[in-house]
DNA sequence: ATTGGCACTCGAAGGGGTTGAGTGCTAAAA
DNA sequence: TTTTAGCACTCAACCCCTTCGAGTGCCAAT
């Protein structure tokens, strides 16, 4: 089922011509623009059995051929893995990446605007998967009567911190010495072993009512379990919009109306991140026109890579384009970015 | 140079009629759907004029007319201002706030995004503006050798913390005796009072040496002075492909490219914002078509209001919409957002 | 197996006619 | 003086037709 050589060139040939075009490739034109020892009539031939296979398509009876997802799926799988990234664009990303950077949280920001300006794409990177990470700290401190303010630091160097209520009465001293209490306990223990049972009981001998003291520990309990949402960066959404496969406003509207909700889209990428096992250097996670199931992709290339927090996968990073992209380019701007965002999060992790 | 009764009330009803349709208005179509007592000859007459005049424009020669920017802020100007919303959609809006909120960062969000879903057009809220408020408390944390979170909580109840690298050797001990000591000198002042050398001197007796202090002590004024920071939430940008006036393809990418500089808008708005003064009820800043410097919006309108939190004026909220639309409408929608916010600010910050 | 040749296809681009909602102007009516 | 009926004119939008050309499939010759 395997193709022969010749097929393949031309496909390759045929799927270079049409990413730079964005126009149906024909025989004539695909000779001309190759070097190709062949006549147009053979290649039609060809072309015809390429079409027969499910690798080409027509848009109509009389025009050139475009690739079929399988085509590019075919392409992609085939593809050699250089590098192809200037110098130039190395120095970019890193500055780009290591600038003005305080925490985590900055590198991951700083690392989708990266891709989307180097690309031209949209760019989305999630935040890292913390179940695994454990509690260094935890502290919480009055605000205001009422109101105090939970923060917490965790092993992959991530700190947050969230606002709660609490009882109106309560003293700094008590909320500093039940916040004691809760992070002698719980500091050590991983995200995912933390539930409210674990939280609750880790305050025994007190002089605070027991009412009292659940609502407070309620509170951290949510305020940890808050640290593990899942977040997403999105950039470059407007860049669609200079695309020719989306100057059909419709096409823009439904993928743009897509994108528009951020939670959906990282939802998918989690999945499809989550059946990623293959080793480091090939570790790319790229889905085709039909085989992405959101809506308004159909015309979309997803590809997405995974970043390391404290030497553990956690994390996903990637572009959406479009199908007809140049795909050595691109992976090879990702797979640099990636490279320089384990590294910069390593340096901030000390 | 003022219009008589008839001119405004013809102007008035082109508007009208204009924003519904979005196809240029004739005389006989205006006769139709308004009763007027008029024959279409005289209406034809009144409406050279107001082209005359620069009310009215003609996209061609034999076709209806549209308005002008100067037509549009003279319907505006003289637009009698009753709160056409319903019930349901207060409700809505309230819901839409007032869900799940910790903190006041959480209403703004909250209120960006029921704008934009209430009108269906871009909305945008600008964080307060902190200057004026004063430091309640400051503390530092000690995260890890090197590194310690500085948590910053102001009167207006805004919490903000930044990480920050301190010397690798000072202790637990010693960050929190620089903390008290600033948090001492600064707490009560106001942000704008603060410079390096008010947080430099604040801390005397120590044993703790000088350069090893400074250094401190500088990036806990970088922490406060970030807290300033104007931040902006923009939101329903991908709304905007679904107005006719954005069908073509190229006026939306101008539009969403300098949307999509966030900053630039925000500092456009701020612009606007302070040459507000009117009182209370009317205190909309709308900017029409070419009355609006930046780029691509020229087919826009731009309506904003403030918000309060203490009782000072201090952020602004409001959308970016197409010229053509249903100005009570939104003006009602914005004002009762305003009002919500304001509302539910007041609750939050005791 | 490859190739030259040929008839065929069909979208894109361009020209021409029709339509219809709109205009301005004029002369008569109010 | 203002309003109105009437009329000639304009022009984008639409449809239809033709032409053009890059492309195809197929067949017979190499």
């Amino acid at each position: 089922m395997s193709l022969d050589a010749r097929k393949k060139e031309i496909l390759k040939a045929i799927v270079d011509d049409y990413v730079t075009t964005c126009e149906p490739v024909g025989s004539k034109a695909l000779i001309e623009r190759h070097n190709f020892t062949l006549s147009s009539a053979t290649l039609r031939n060809e072309m015809a059995e390429l079409e027969k296979l499910g690798y080409l398509e027509k848009p109509h009876t009389s025009a050139g051929r475009i690739p079929s997802d399988k085509g590019y799926r075919e392409y992609v799988n085939s593809l050699a893995h250089v590098d192809i990234i200037t110098n130039e664009e190395r120095e970019e990303i890193e500055k780009g990446i290591a600038t003005s950077v305080d925490e985590v949280s900055d590198l991951l920001r700083n690392a989708t605007n990266t891709l989307a300006t180097q690309t031209g794409y949209v760019s989305l990177v999630l935040t890292p998967s913390l179940t695994k990470s454990y509690l260094t700290q935890l502290k919480m401190l009055m605000i205001e009567p009422g109101k105090a303010l939970v923060v917490i630091v965790l092993s992959a160097g991530v700190v947050k911190d969230k606002v709660v209520k609490i009882p109106n009465f309560l003293t700094d001293e008590q909320v500093s010495e039940i916040s004691k209490a809760v992070e002698q306990q719980l500091s050590g223990k991983a995200l995912e072993e933390i539930t409210l049972i674990t939280v609750t009981s880790s305050v025994k001998d007190t002089t605070i009512p027991d009412s009292l003291l659940n609502q407070v520990l309620y509170e951290a309990y949510t305020a940890i379990k808050q640290v593990d949402k899942l977040d997403v960066y999105l950039e470059g959404k407007h860049k669609i919009l200079s695309l020719p496969e989306f100057s059909d406003i419709g096409k823009a509207r439904d993928l743009l109306d897509t994108l528009a909700d951020d939670g959906m889209v990282a939802g998918y990428v989690k999945e499809l991140g989550a059946t990623s096992s293959s080793d480091e250097r090939d570790s790319y996670m790229i889905r085709i026109g039909q085989e992405i199931t959101l809506e308004g992709l159909e015309d979309c290339t997803f590809i997405t890579t995974t970043y390391k927090v404290n030497d553990v996968v956690s994390g996903n990073i990637g572009i959406i384009g479009p199908k007809r992209m140049e795909y050595s380019k691109v992976i090879s701007q990702i797979n640099f970015v990636r490279k320089t965002l384990n590294d910069e999060i390593k340096k901030i992790n000390g």
